[in-house]
DNA sequence: GGCGGATGTTACGCACGCGAAAGTTCCAGA
DNA sequence: TCTGGAACTTTCGCGTGCGTAACATCCGCC
């Protein structure tokens, strides 16, 4: 199928079709993820939400009262970030901050009436077409896209805990060779 | 191996397996998305820059001059980012806005010297992390990935051009050549 | 030649999203 | 007890990221 390896690339270590492979998985990656996020946001929209607002009210109806901590970490998001949007939502009268009573220092995000009415309302959640794409693949194929994945989410998470500073591991031999001698900034 | 249905399950069409591997599925892709994100942020970091800044720079390295629409479609945002990312980027002596000659509305988007060196100083581009990680899989696993992220963003393409998934309506027009454009690098 | 739509860029307002620092509250240990 | 550090939230400043509107330029068509 593919052209055998020119010397050049062989010497290398290098492979014309593999980068090309790569490329085409990562551009793919981020037009699914880019491309579901646009659609969360266009749904969200039509009921007078952000993205983010309605990962929240998902959140806050699947699982009750969180601490803004809690929330911050179900959506993936700083505690700085998630305090601006918890901000807007109580603004508009979607959720109210409660204080905690167990440990004062907690502040719990809790829905309104209001809140959860809409959140009833809104069928969606985040990443809706690209779960729904998902479920149209054969059982095999997500098994083995299951699989995959997993190897992958496992060796970034290596690559990332081995060097402290993450940017020693990942590039090519020849872009490290390049390097050497590059460091500092202006 | 997974369990045979539930009658409410089989009734239902619903899958507490299939639900569960979908949405671990969904996670695991947030999280190398966000991950491969955020290294590529702490690289540019390091070198004084921001992740967006990083893409300009690499893209005017590897195509020459840009009209400021040309960089945005490269970089997968709107001109209106775009111009601010451009806006910074002049601001600290990186690039330089240049009018075309041949169509006078155009704006071409030039590297100074500084920006040329800083570009050949920065080995990584975007999603660099997951470019590692996909370099150490198995060719046959890549190839099977290809495979399934080829029907998955197939699947996408034509839930967003039918009128969405299960409640979206949302309109698109530059997104149906995010496939057909895979091809062809300098 | 000039008009009207198409194309290219910028301006503006808003909502994330993050890191660093500041302000509370809790808790373990001297 | 009290004191220092840890845990939790907010504030601040900056940089995206997008949609809409405004503005300039180009080009086909009369």
């Amino acid at each position: 199928m593919r052209p055998a390896l020119s010397p050049l690339e062989a010497l290398e270590g290098l492979d014309a079709t593999e980068k090309a492979d790569i490329d085409r998985i990562l551009e793919t990656l981020v037009y699914l993820y880019s491309e579901s996020r646009r659609v969360t946001k266009e749904v969200a929209r039509q009921h007078g939400l952000t993205g983010p607002q309605v990962t929240a009210l998902k959140m806050l109806e699947g699982f009750g009262d969180l601490s803004l901590s809690d929330l911050s970490a179900r959506m993936s998001a700083t505690n700085s970030t998630v305090t601006g949007i918890a901000d807007r939502m109580v603004r508009d009268g979607l959720v109210e901050r409660v204080r905690s009573e167990r440990d004062r220092r907690v502040i719990l995000i809790r829905l309104t009436d209001r809140g959860s009415a809409l959140a009833a309302q809104i069928p969606v959640e985040s990443m809706s077409v690209f779960a729904a794409a998902l479920r149209s693949l054969q059982a095999r194929d997500r098994r083995e896209l299951t699989r995959i994945l997993r190897v992958l989410s496992d060796r970034v998470a290596d690559l990332v805990a081995e060097g402290g500073p993450p940017e020693a591991e990942a590039r090519t031999e020849a872009q490290a060779n390049a390097e050497t001698e590059a460091e500092g900034k202006p």
